[in-house]
DNA sequence: CAGCTAAACGGACTGCGGTCCACTTTCATT
DNA sequence: AATGAAAGTGGACCGCAGTCCGTTTAGCTG
């Protein structure tokens, strides 16, 4: 319960009402002191190979302090919990898809049209997620902290590019309701368990996006 | 890993296509030997007892194997973890709305037409989560098992109600993205944090329905 | 009713997440 | 350079989930 805002981007909100999100308290981090921030990244970098190596859901808290030669309470002060330090290992990966759909080519990116931005987003996560289905997974585990900053990013662009393209309604409760068709744990149960194709589940956000988005 | 089938419907999959659902093993519990049926009927009991005074994330396993005077191991015998015995607590409460919604009175019950009861369904399920939110979060909480027998059911109700009134493309599909905006997790996360009025949430899913339910 | 086997039992044991607190280090101040 | 306080550190310690295995018991079979 220690660990500073995460890295998100700041994305200062131009549209969601009464969204003013306390999540992030939007002041960047309150510095580490040296030893600290020393310690952290190699903390994160131990973490990523252990991850690697024997699976995210693998990776105990004294086998992370024990690799970087540093005391168990140093992680848990650092991180706050395994949910915290899973959260950290997945900012670098959500950071990705981030910029892909905030600052990235067409069609993903500002510079298409907002329906086709809106269409091409549901696939780009599905496939983001299913690639790195182990951290996301074992983040999700940890349930401390579902409706995290990165949540709030997507759901942020959502409400934006919904509003675009003139989605009547509630519009944050459509941004809501999107995301529920792109949680991990339901894309991984359809995909793994179910054995779906992934077209099918791409086909299925694109109605989903049709009949939500536009003005009827 | 080794709790028999929970007590859910049989429901006779009247719908849904590659549905086979292999989590409900479909036949009837193999029936436990007398003192093993006694022990799992105290088991709950004491359980339901200790959920109820001190809520249902402060109940250890430990604590219901004393209060029910057996060993440990007998309670994981029986409940295979404490998911298992969550989701066992659950099952007497999830049936009082599966009872509401396969064989009630309108407008959730049989005598209504689809149209209604699946407008009906949102807010029903919406009320009756939040009622019992502490053991819908406290199950949730022990992810092994979501898409378990119960969502199964309300699945299956869904697609079946959707197919009735001539939801067009993919019905299964829409089945889980209705579930989504359902999801305990969300629904007490924009209750509680977010403030929501509940008739937001009706009425969020009033439109949700309308738009994904009928022919366009 | 005796005998047998699969099922159930109990509780010691292991491993991990998380807390606590006495001690050390950084670094701003003067 | 000295110093004081805030921040950071490490590891013993605790509680709980889950496992293991030697013992007990239900309940069939003859």
């Amino acid at each position: 319960m220690t660990e500073p805002p995460r890295a998100v981007f700041p994305v200062r909100d131009a549209s969601a009402g009464p969204a003013d999100l306390t999540l992030t308290p939007a002041g960047e981090p309150p510095r580490l002191r040296a030893d600290a921030a020393r310690n952290r990244k190699r903390l994160l970098e131990v973490a990523a190979e252990l991850a690697a190596e024997r699976g995210a859901a693998n990776v105990t808290m004294e086998a992370v302090a024990a690799a970087a030669e540093v005391g168990k309470g140093t992680v848990f002060r650092r991180f706050g919990d395994r949910g915290g330090l899973m959260l950290s290992l997945l900012d670098h990966i959500e950071q990705q898809i981030q910029a892909a759909f905030l600052s990235g080519p067409p069609p993903l990116g500002p510079d298409a049209p907002p329906l086709e931005r809106l269409r091409a987003f549901g696939p780009a996560v599905i496939r983001h997620e299913h690639a790195h289905r182990d951290l996301y997974m074992a983040a999700h585990r940890e349930q401390s902290r579902r409706y995290n900053p990165s949540y709030q990013v997507r759901l942020t662009h959502l409400t934006l590019l919904l509003r675009q393209v003139g989605a009547p309604g509630d519009v944050e409760l459509t941004g809501h309701t999107l995301q529920g068709y792109l949680d991990t744990v339901l894309v991984e149960y359809l995909l793994t368990s179910r054995g779906m194709p992934v077209e099918r589940l791409d086909a299925g956000w694109h109605d989903l996006v049709d009949r939500l988005g536009t003005p009827r």
